[in-house]
DNA sequence: GCGTATCGCTACAGTAATTGTAGCAAGGAC
DNA sequence: GTCCTTGCTACAATTACTGTAGCGATACGC
């Protein structure tokens, strides 16, 4: 009954080359799907603490990309909550210079 | 070329506590943005050029896209088009781990 | 049994974001 | 002049997202 989100290899929006890297960019580019990896990335959550670390975002979208990361298999609900499967931790590996990159880059955006 | 200052537009949806990650996930959330990116990563691009990268994506929202990344200072517009700025490139830099990553990626979503 | 929590998850209507098509004005080449 | 191309915009249709409420299941103490 939800709408079931397509796997990461098939048709996915602005990919129709079928380049993985294209298909990978359109899933983090989705609204909340970057903050839920982030958010995950050194501990478990459950479904409502998420909700609480992502700004109290709407349960009905969070659900829908966490449905989508589990799929791409980024992510995994245990007893402990949601969390980032070994392949989802080598994607938050390259958010470190990501975090890093964000604070000089505020020193340049705030002007 | 360059015709006009687009108007500021300073706040960031999800990102009430200021953090500069949040502000750049955010940024980077949207959609077409990390494509955006992905595309001018090693050349620079006409704004028709760049829309027929991104698999003809509608040129209003690339046009959003692109002024909210001129106003991040990651993309800037010169005579040769649409391309990076010193810190546009210094965000792709984070993007080649991200490359490998997809083509890892793409093999276990397959399943 | 009760009431009261929590969990993951969904319904639904309202709103905001995005798409698709068409077209503008300005500049350069012929 | 006529053709190109450039960056960029208008506008309605469609889709994505939000906000609030609530479901069934599970687990507590009573």
């Amino acid at each position: 009954m939800p709408k079931q989100v397509p796997p990461a290899r098939r048709n996915v929006r602005g990919s129709r080359t079928g380049r993985p890297i294209m298909a990978l960019l359109d899933l983090l580019g989705r609204r909340w799907t970057l903050r839920i990896i982030w958010e995950l990335r050194e501990t478990a959550l459950t479904s409502r603490a998420l909700r609480t670390a992502c700004d109290e975002a709407s349960p009905t979208i969070l659900q829908t990309r966490l449905t989508e990361l589990r799929e791409a298999g980024i992510v995994e609900l245990t007893d402990d909550g949601y969390r980032l499967t070994g392949l989802g931790r080598e994607l938050t590996e390259t958010f470190t210079p990501l975090h890093r990159f964000a604070e000089r880059w505020s020193k340049r955006a705030v002007d």
